[in-house]
DNA sequence: ACGGTGTATGAAACTAGTTACATGTGTCAA
DNA sequence: TTGACACATGTAACTAGTTTCATACACCGT
């Protein structure tokens, strides 16, 4: 900036004046500073800036994984939302791990991240003393929870997992496998678990596998014969199932029934067209961006949301008679 | 900083040496200062250390969306691999429209960005005019062109397009149409249609829809009756056909064979499993990463990858004899 | 006792901007 | 003609750290 100053034969005041919307600068003054700031191929330093008014612009998430539809599609919404506010998303991968949760917090905290959007309400201590260290706003989401500490915009996991319990309970089910992903460390799968567990209007035998495809195909293989239906805690265990059944022969619903949780984009779209109980991603990306961005120019804390989930009945469940 | 310093009793000098891994302060004073740190919840700027290294470890992708499989795999792999050479991710979409793009570039480039990860070679002029002034180190992907300006890590869409058409041909079928997104702003469509159009052995129909499932099924109703293949220029589109098909009483490939080109997660698992061309996208964002990670910190322009697409022949494309 | 060497530390100059305050000039009204 | 005021601009003090260079002191060998 000093170069463009001299070039232009004036202070590196006005030259400043001229790079962050001239107010009251000459017109004359003004384009001199311009042919100097082209001449010399003049660009600011984001950094100084950033330095002088505290700013970064910037919010992390932190997710599991990018490579999931419910995930990705909640950070298009999120990010969509921030950028309307002028705030740009740093993403870090998770993958359910608390000490590299950590150490990406830790990572994008040395970025200079105004804020913080994380899923579920778990974090290692580790974490908790840096956020609180650096008084970074936080929201936590895919859980709500009014009493949690950080504020959490989401759905009730618990009540996503009863109501496609109560679907196959209605639809005269009783015998039912409940599919699983790896609950340790993953608090949104075990509040669906723990929701299910202490029912008492079915028998349900819970197994637990990795969430792909591959292994839900591979795991229907040795269903007990007695069950009617499965219930699959996200989606794509739920097409995995189906895709597992079909190479048993047994055919959807006829044979047995299955539901899932998520509805991903694609789910209405099987054969046959998967029940789900649908969650709010994308408006809970929206509110999450909104919120966020409120926290931070008001210092207000966030206030938590809760986002209703609900049943998605379609073809793959079947009425049955009791036997 | 320079409270931490006098309530140490040191200089501000000792205090920057202690936290950037002291190398040579004496025993005692490192946890004199360590207390005073701690005492006064001290954290250092990132704003103020980015001024000094010039380095601020930040990537910029733009992508079209990130609600879309292929994308999200993508960054998954990027993501991991910048993670690993201490870079971090700052993401924003584009929605295929240049002017967005040049928007968002501007964004990242405020924000200090040190080099840039973009979808396809088309970029409006301001986007150009923007990365050549700021000298910023940019890798366009989703696409081969070794005699791009930018450097290029991707595949030959064409080749994609082209695998894909003449595994039609060789199963026999020369009626074929062919279900494309819309190629306005979007190179990798137009690569894959070009490749197509001047093809001899096959009477091709070219149908231009929005990349919806819903809009493929719809779309589908009006097949024109000579027609016995299905040419999806994407993953979701071919969905969308199975499903639309499945409405319509057709049976795939019995009736009607369809191939796509992606090779979605998803897709081996649909029924009939969903014939279609790979990309390689999770090796292309681990390449890319590497690849950009090693221009930043050595200088030296990165050079072109060709990543290999690959057929996968599935059930959804019978063999037939030509009529 | 003296010089050489090494380590620990501080003062001040640096990174690249922004901004409060002072100053100079020109216009207009009293 | 002079005071008041607006406007344009420069000076210098800020933002928050890093780094160079100088210095002080301890230790060791002669």
């Amino acid at each position: 900036m000093r170069d463009v100053a001299r070039h232009a034969g004036v202070s590196v005041a006005t030259v400043s004046r001229v790079m962050s919307g001239a107010s009251n600068v000459a017109e004359a003054t003004q384009s001199r500073v311009q042919s100097a700031v082209d001449a010399l191929d003049f660009v600011p330093s984001p950094a100084a800036r950033a330095i002088n008014s505290g700013r970064t612009y910037m919010i992390g998430a932190l997710v599991p994984t990018l490579d999931h539809a419910i995930f990705s599609r909640f950070l298009d919404a999120l990010e969509l939302t921030l950028a309307d506010h002028g705030f740009s998303l740093v993403v870090a991968t998770t993958n359910d791990d608390p000490e590299r949760e950590a150490q990406r917090a830790l990572d994008l905290l040395n970025l200079g991240v105004e804020g913080f959007v994380v899923s579920g309400i778990t974090r290692s201590a580790t974490f908790e003393a840096l956020i609180k260290r650096h008084k970074t706003p936080v929201i936590a989401t895919s859980y709500f929870d009014p009493n949690s500490e950080t504020p959490t915009i989401g759905y009730d996991n618990g009540t996503a997992a009863r109501q496609a319990l109560h679907h196959l309970v209605d639809m005269g089910h009783s015998d039912i496998l409940v599919l699983s992903g790896p609950t340790w460390n993953n608090d949104r799968t075990k509040a669906r678990l723990d929701a299910l567990t202490g029912c008492t209007q079915a028998r349900l035998t819970v197994r637990e596998i990795p969430v792909t495809v591959a292994a839900a195909a591979d795991h229907v293989a040795t269903i007990p014969a007695h069950i009617t239906a499965l219930l699959c805690l996200s989606d794509v265990l739920a097409q995995g199932a189906l895709h597992g059944l079909r190479r048993c022969g047994l055919e959807v619903p006829e044979d047995i029934s299955v539901i899932g949780i998520d509805d991903l984009p694609s789910s209405h779209s099987l054969w046959p067209p998967l029940s789900s109980v649908h969650l709010p991603v994308r408006r809970m990306g929206a509110c999450a961006g909104e919120t966020l961005a409120q926290w931070i120019e008001t210092g207000e804390r966030a206030a938590p949301i809760n986002l209703e989930t609900r049943l998605e009945p379609r073809a793959s469940v079947r009425r049955i008679t009791p036997a």
